[in-house]
DNA sequence: CTCATAAACTAGCGGTGTAAGTTTTCATTC
DNA sequence: GAATGAAAACTTACACCGCTAGTTTATGAG
């Protein structure tokens, strides 16, 4: 088949493909023959549209971080900014876990990803924190948003009973945690977040604010 | 040639070769055939030690958690307990970054990693948490962690100062991030700790104590 | 001494990412 | 409207991958 007439791949159509197979099948499963199948097309077709395979990942990965909200540090309190994010993007990750360990690798050049940052770092300086320490905290949420969603704490554990009653006393119902999957992860993900920003308040109250107040403009 | 007088291979010398490998070229450059070659012997040599390579990378994983020390829950107060956990395994973990995403797929059936949950775990009901609870402050720990470990938070910038100045008006910095990678992802690991652990004391004396000293034991 | 097992080998299968070169069509420019 | 260059599909091919099968020989147990 030579070049068609209207052109049977578009960046968006091959993007798309690429997260219904991985959330289907895992990132493993995705081989650029497979994805080209998929589409109608044969393997190399692909490279028409993308040098590598990992620049067809990119762009999955940064359409997965479209979906996160970073909207709440433009009009609310730093500590509800944080919370809706901090949710908004566990909600995007758990969407597509599959993708989650080629996310997690950082934002590289992804667009979404730096804008995203940006959002979060931003509204933390405007908010009064060092930049030093906004960064910190941009960081531990994204240290903490991207471990719940990387691996399911849950599913981490295999479901046979015998392999915990033998040797490990305290993980006898450890094999149920499969079962209950989605509320033990979104019930750890709940206390550990309202933790975090428990300490977080607490710290802004003692640095930022005491600070602020001694200051002539405070 | 056949069968050699002593052995050339075994599974101890195997795991130690493939973690020097996983931790000079990355998880991604280990091939059987690499470390194979690595000991001086070929690919499918390996099969008569492990099952499949993915054996071979849960005795890896295993060693590196090994390394973890969860002796804090037999002898001091489980919050001191939970922070040296959480920074004994955090420096195993970025000791050998690269294996991390393999790692934080879960504990599986690697002994090493069910030991530490069963620790954590344990310690945590023995101090007064109930099941629950201690099931979800070990999974929000573990996400922390690994999520720390996994991708650096500041190696995952690319060293671009253009590519940040056009576009995203906060990370003008960015792109320094990468020289001080450790005091920044120590610092963020640091805060954020400190943070989860204040707001899970709080937590404590809200629920725990509380409880406690209501009961007639108390 | 016998013999099953262990531990190396070689050969090979089906899969991978992607480079190279071919063909035809589309879009642009003279 | 013809010429031309880029675009978008193709086929072929390379080096590598995990792993299986079958072979050879040394070891260790009965």
């Amino acid at each position: 088949m030579p070049r068609p007439r209207r052109p049977l791949l578009t960046r968006d159509r091959i993007v798309e493909t690429a997260l219904a197979l991985i959330d289907a099948d895992g990132l493993g499963a995705l081989s650029t023959r497979r994805l080209a199948a998929a589409l109608g097309v044969q393997g190399p077709s692909l490279y028409n549209h993308f040098a590598t395979k990992d620049e067809i990942l990119d762009a999955v990965a940064d359409t997965v971080t479209v979906a996160v909200d970073t909207g709440g540090f433009a009009s609310r309190d730093w500590l509800a900014a944080l919370r809706d994010w901090a949710w908004s993007y566990r909600r995007a990750l758990t969407a597509h876990p599959n993708i989650v360990p080629y996310l997690a690798q950082g934002p590289g050049r992804r667009p979404a990803a730096l804008a995203m940052a940006d959002a979060v770092y931003g509204g933390l300086v405007r908010a009064g924190w060092p930049p030093a320490r906004a960064t910190h905290i941009g960081a531990a949420l994204r240290y903490f948003v991207a471990g719940s969603a990387l691996g399911s704490f849950a599913r981490g554990f295999v479901e046979d009973p015998e392999l915990y009653a033998a040797h490990y006393p305290h993980l006898r119902q450890a094999h149920r945690l499969a079962e209950h999957q989605q509320s033990v992860d979104e019930g750890a993900f709940a206390l550990g977040l309202d933790a975090l920003l428990h300490g977080l308040a607490a710290e802004y109250t003692r640095t930022v604010e005491t600070v602020e107040s001694a200051r002539p403009n405070g």
